[in-house]
RNA sequence: GGAAGCGUAGCUCAGUUGGUCAGAGCGCAUGCUUCACAUGCAUGAGGUCGCGGGUUCAAGCCCCUCCGUUUCCACCA
């Protein structure tokens, strides 16, 4: 036995990890034998560097796929990385900067060049922090969005997709981030209120002194305006529909056009149409046939319909603008206005909504079975709540915009004849145009949305076109584990995309996290500065305290609070572990340690902490189950250091250090059973302590990770042991507390008289209350009576418990402190006559509760009865 | 505008199907150099379970109003 004197998590993990994988123990195949239990990761961008929401992530999948395979199951958790292709696209053109590089300047085939060179050096950054946190991942099955296997199934799904008519080319008003240069989904843009201003400008109508004004929030698309509408009920525009108005600055004719979507409410009641940088007024500029203007570039520039403010930025012809339409007496006024501005979720800047040709995926046929596998709880959400969420995207979604204009990505397996323009989709080049036969084609320039080869996640990583033994075998995955800041992106998107192409869901449940906050609560983010790194963490700490730090307490759906002082409070209950295993092993050393329970012959406390790690048995199991991790953790941690560390040990030190060998076996052997159960129980969280503790245990072979986990045993109920046992305890509590209470020494051994009619069973259990309670003899007597000197007493159910502690006794101390425990009594029995004599309880409430309080009733009667005893003795000696 | 969560001890949070359910950890106070652990042990103080109503024999738990707080979705120029 050679265990440091405190839990040190450098001396082993790195070792037990690279033996987990030289074991092969993270593998999984197809076994007839086996139940499958199947997860696939989130796979992290290879752009980033592993987070604590990663940690979080992988830790909560881990402790599940580690209980699995310990329960027997084949147990997959398959891992990969994304090629995040704006984030990554970001990266390299920041690199491609530095050199005083652009993009065009270098050329398409350079640019991914770079970037599967990037990828080669810092993809496998993330993986290897992955393996420190102790993800118990199948890397032989290692996937990469953008591998060839995973582009096999994006082009298939692709072409399958065009074929069905659900993905088509169209001319859209889109959002489009000037900094990215591309085109994004509605889901990747993030909204957020900006103080800005209401700029109120006057347009004439034509040939006239009358004039219209009109409110915007963003007075540089005024160029861009075809159109005027007004709510066709609204009397204050009666006489100005149909007529032509004159656009300042260009002096373009555009008509006054009437529109339901005009809100007469807000505003002036008309609002300018700008159909080309617009949403709603696109829609608009459909209905009334108007003219669609562009005025921006692609990089948020003003474009030659700008006139003289072609070559300026978006804001800085803003000013511009609003400055010439002051002179030119056009600006009415300027109002505060606080508005929603959309942002690129990836670069943050302003996007714009343009018209552009754009491919899309048809949402609503996909959308209806996804939608029902909901309904019909084929996929469960858990907590259930985040279905409304569900519901309510699915429910109203648009057509999804799926191309990019990047380059780092799956590019779109779309043809173009060269000759006469025909688009031929398929997943290879065409070797002749189908409509003029001719033979040139140019691939279509744009890729996909990194979220379309996300969506085929669950099954591309199986094999997927094909219909491999994997795919058989593993698919359905069973449990999706994320945080619910990518149901939209990547969730409901893998539940459609699996329906569609496999015809079966992607996976059963779908548990969702939250974020990791600071102390105060706070979103992690860099302009706060108050990010944790965890590699630094499992540095300091160990990847277990960590782990732990992120798993006890969390439940389902909300978000934990990191502190380092819940740091260090985990890092010390698993040195609490660390210690408690240190003295077992300590104490089983040079002897011929039982391993099976039955050869042992149990003692009361072995019997009592048996029955109680068989009931912690079953509550983990239950909890993990349920995916309750939190839940499990706190349980088993209470039972761990409370029962297991502060009684049970101690109550084993009598026979340890005892002279009877025999005993002192059975003993040890004791405690390395419940040890190891322990152990197996805590390892699907804390993975590496106790794979190195479990190392050391007399008898127990093999590794942990590949044990079987600890099953209910119902023969293990001990209920008479267990309640022996709590009487013992509540006599050794009582003993301590009126040590606390009178100030007596805990070192000084006391007397201890005790009066009850249970006295085999306190003398049987006698070397335990001495040992825990330090008391020198106990005496057992027929009544108070006959007990001499001054005593401090305790009144329990069915034990008087009484210690002579001469001068240290304070007469008026201890009558004023019985008093209390009899009002304490009192009330317990007020409330239980309070409840018999309600009739309604007593005719509606089940038996069994019934019978409880008769019985509380009974108890507290009976010491109510003996504490006033108890005191009218000492008010007479007093 | 729509939807959801949260509000329980000084702090961070548990609390399943309404009934041993008023809890844990941290912090605080007091006492312990006991042979696994001071990253520890023992003992203790602390709460109108946001406010007000309702349902029930019985309500942190179910229903309603309100207050505070957080988040998501939509978006009106």
């Amino acid at each position: 036995m050679d265990m440091a004197k405190t839990y040190n998590p450098k001396d082993f993990e790195e070792k037990i990890y690279k033996d987990w994988e030289d074991k092969g123990y993270f593998k999984a195949t197809p076994n007839e034998k086996k139940i499958p239990f199947t997860i696939v990761i989130p796979p992290p961008n290879i752009t980033g560097q592993l987070h604590i929401g990663h940690a979080l992530d992988e830790s909560i999948q881990d402790s599940i796929i580690r209980f699995k395979r310990m329960q027997g199951y084949e147990a997959l958790w398959l891992p990969g990385t994304d090629h995040a292709s704006i984030a990554t696209e970001v990266k390299i053109v920041d690199q491609l900067r530095a050199e005083g590089l652009s993009k065009e300047d270098v050329g398409r085939e350079e640019f991914l060049k770079r970037s599967w060179a990037w990828k080669e050096k810092y993809g496998g950054r993330i993986v290897e922090q992955l393996k420190r946190l102790g993800s118990s991942c199948d890397w032989s099955r290692l996937a990469f969005t953008m591998d060839e296997k995973r582009s096999e199934a994006v082009k298939e799904v692709f072409v399958n997709l065009y074929r069905k008519g659900l993905i088509y080319q169209g001319k859209k008003i889109i959002n489009w981030c000037p900094s990215c240069k591309t085109a994004l989904s509605d889901a990747e843009v993030e909204y957020a209120e900006e103080p800005s201003n209401f700029w109120h400008l006057k347009y004439f109508v034509k040939g006239s002194d009358d004039y219209i004004v009109v409110a915007t929030t963003r007075p540089e698309t005024m160029l861009g305006d075809t159109a005027v509408a007004v709510n066709p009920k609204d009397p204050r525009y009666k006489n100005i529909v149909g007529k032509t108005l004159i656009l300042p600055i260009l002096n373009k004719e555009i008509p006054v056009v009437c529109d339901d979507y005009v809100d007469m409410k807000f505003g002036t009641g008309a609002v300018k149409i700008i159909p080309a940088h617009d949403p709603n007024d696109f829609e608009v500029g459909l209905r009334h046939n108007l003219e669609v203007v562009r005025v921006m570039d692609d990089g948020g520039v003003m474009n030659e319909n700008a006139g003289k403010y072609c070559g300026m930025d978006r804001y800085e012809c803003r000013k511009a603008i609003v400055e010439d339409l002051k002179q030119s007496g056009n600006l009415v006024k300027i109002e505060p206005h606080v508005h929603n501005v959309g942002h690129c979720y990836r670069c943050h800047n302003t996007i714009e909504p343009i018209v552009s040709k754009q491919w899309f995926v048809k949402m609503e046929t996909l959308a209806k079975p996804a939608i029902t596998a909901v309904k019909k709880k084929s996929i469960k959400f858990i907590p259930s709540r985040f279905s409304k969420i569900y519901y309510n995207w699915m429910e109203n979604i648009k057509d999804w915009c799926i191309s990019r204009q990047l380059w780092w990505g799956h590019r779109i397996p779309a043809y173009y004849c060269e000759n006469c323009g025909e688009i031929v989709v398929d997943k290879q080049t065409p070797a002749v145009c189908p409509k003029c036969g001719n033979g040139k084609f140019v691939q279509d320039e744009d890729v996909l949305d990194t979220w379309f080869s996300s969506a085929l996640w669950p099954f591309s990583t199986l094999g997927y076109p094909e219909n491999t033994e994997d795919l058989k075998y593993f698919y359905p995955t069973d449990v999706l584990v994320t945080g619910y800041d990518i149901i939209f992106f990547w969730v409901a998107r893998m539940i459609f995309s699996g329906i569609e192409h496999m015809g079966r869901i992607p996976f059963k449940d779908v548990l969702i996290h939250g974020i990791v906050r600071d102390s105060q609560g706070r979103k992690m983010s860099k302009s706060l500065g108050n990010g944790i790194d965890p590699l630094v963490i499992i540095d300091e700490y160990g990847a277990d305290t960590l782990r732990y730090c992120l798993l006890n307490g969390i439940s389902a759906g909300n978000d934990v609070r990191y502190s380092p002082e819940k740091l260090e409070g985990c890092r010390n209950y698993i040195n609490k572990i660390w210690n408690a295993s240190r003295f077992v092993l300590m104490n089983c050393e040079g002897k011929e340690i039982k391993t099976e329970l039955s050869e042992i012959k149990l003692s009361l406390a072995d019997k009592w902490i048996i029955s109680k790690l068989n009931s912690i048995v079953r509550e983990v199991t239950v909890n993990m189950e349920k995916y309750d991790i939190g839940l499990a953790c706190a349980s088993l941690q209470d039972f761990v250091w409370s029962d297991f560390c502060d009684w049970y040990i101690e109550l084993c030190k009598p026979s340890l250090y005892g002279d009877d060998e025999k005993k002192k076996i059975d003993t040890a052997s004791a405690l390395c059973y419940v040890l190891k159960t322990i152990l197996k129980l805590l390892h699907p969280f804390i993975p590496f302590v106790t794979e190195e503790i479990y190392s050391k245990i007399p008898g127990a072979e093999g590794s942990v990770m590949v044990s079987e986990f600890p099953k209910y045993n119902s023969r293990q109920g001990y209920k008479t042991d267990r309640e022996n046992m709590s009487t013992i305890m509540e006599i050794v509590k009582s003993v301590r507390n009126i040590r606390s209470e009178t100030g007596a020494a805990p070192s000084v051994k006391v007397d201890l008289y005790l009066v009850t009619d249970r006295r085999k069973v306190i003398a049987d259990a006698k070397t335990y209350i001495e040992r825990l309670a330090n008391v020198n003899e106990i005496k057992f007597f027929e009544n108070k009576d006959e007990i001499e000197g001054k005593t401090v007493s305790k009144i329990l159910a069915g034990v008087e418990v009484y210690v002579p502690l001469g001068e240290l006794v304070d007469f008026e101390k201890e009558i004023s402190r019985l008093k209390g425990e009899l009002e304490n009594a009192e009330n317990e029995i007020k409330r239980a006559e309070g409840k018999l004599n309600n009739q309604g309880f007593v005719a509606k409430a089940p038996k069994a509760l019934i019978e409880g309080e008769r019985a509380k009733l009974v108890k507290f009667n009976e010491i109510k009865l003996k504490i006033e005893t108890a005191i009218n003795e000492l008010e007479s000696q007093n």
